[in-house]
DNA sequence: CCGCATCCGGGGCGATACTG
DNA sequence: CAGTATCGCCCCGGATGCGG
């Protein structure tokens, strides 16, 4: 990107992550930590190959990713985010905070629906997660593809593929049922009289969202 | 700018704010209030003129600004931040804490400078303003340009031209200096040996930042 | 001077095809 | 799977013009 030539914090960053794609790359890197070339183009849909390399290029010449091999027995080469890139995450909670609104009214009909995108609302408004001695496990399906978010006591959060493992409680359903329970806007009673299917433990859920809806009171 | 077509808050609000000089416009917006067009285009140098009409015109649409016309005698048009487009302050502070250590070897020899863009940390890492019956008015002078920014008791701040009126405390040398200072890397004592002339309340400045440091720690 | 509108060259972007 | 290559198109940048 062009530079704006601007000795102002704000045009600084934008030099860097203003490009068309960038953030919405380490949106995905931040759900789901170190990830493969495909896996990073099966959560953009939509962007061209040629933009994804020439972003991760980019990305890496700036210092926000770093190429890596896996550990054995994997291999296989992935990209991550170095603490620098991390720390983008309070501008991604902003954006994110602030595009909701634009949400209420379900996806249009050509919008691309995956269930680590509405995943993104754990880690904003939901957290802490309640005094549990072990990381809570939400399970979210939407259509055919199901992730599991994984909310850790200090705040932090992360998001993995499929549905293997321990889950504390699972929400399957349209992703704007799920995403308004998520970013504390529907109750999950509400949610599931909508149509949204609760499984496990719910109560775990009506905890962690109770919270999250006093501080959306509190933003505001 | 076109869509991304993803159910996601992130894509969404880069769906409206994602395009380039979008935000610029709004910092500037934020930091001056309402302002004229060609007061617009002074606080963003290096914008095509049609490129900031265009903006101007799609940010309306979107219901992030309104058209209106300045109370009489002035009577001219100005622009303006509905409620929406105020609420980008969040993604503007973010991104703003975020560039700041890109800016920490001063501007580049083609980079525009101007103090407004340093009066943004006034209301980033400053507020809440000490215990003043009074809005606290810091001047800051880079060059050949002055303004004052104004510092209220809740924490809401706002940027005017000129020196007019009551100035508590003013800063003047160059915009390194000034950004240290307002951001809380510099404390006064050591700008000012660095070559920062501070004339005023110089001791309300230390206030300032000295809460300013603390919270920056706790922060990161 | 202010507030735009119009034109035109260049590059970023989007879609597809292709390859080790 | 992980990219590279190519080719329109449209956005962007810079300039000029023009009514109020």
């Amino acid at each position: 990107m062009k530079s704006y030539q601007q000795y102002c914090a704000v045009a600084k960053a934008l030099d860097v992550v203003g490009d068309r794609w960038a953030l919405l790359i380490v949106r995905e890197l931040l759900a789901f930590g170190p990830s493969r070339y495909i896996d990073l183009e099966r959560g953009l849909p939509g962007i061209a190959s040629n933009l994804l390399v020439a972003r991760l290029k980019s990305m890496e010449a700036d210092g926000l990713i770093e190429r890596r091999l896996a550990a054995p027995p994997i291999g296989a080469k992935v990209y991550e985010l170095t603490p620098r890139g991390r720390a983008l995450d309070s501008v991604l909670r902003a954006l994110a905070g602030w595009g909701v609104p634009a949400m209420s009214e379900g996806p249009a009909e050509a919008d691309a629906v995956q269930p680590q995108w509405s995943a993104v609302f754990a880690g904003l408004t939901l957290t802490p997660a309640p005094r549990e001695d072990r990381p809570v496990v939400i399970g979210l399906e939407t259509g055919n593809t199901s992730v599991r978010a994984v909310l850790h006591g200090d705040g932090s959060f992360h998001v993995a593929r499929g549905l293997e493992g321990d889950v504390d409680v699972s929400m399957s359903g349209s992703a704007l049922l799920i995403g308004g329970v998520l970013s504390g806007q529907l109750s999950p009673t509400e949610a599931t009289r909508l149509g949204l299917v609760v499984t496990g433990r719910a109560e775990l859920l009506e905890q962690l969202t109770a919270a999250a809806s006093t501080r959306t009171e509190v933003a505001s």
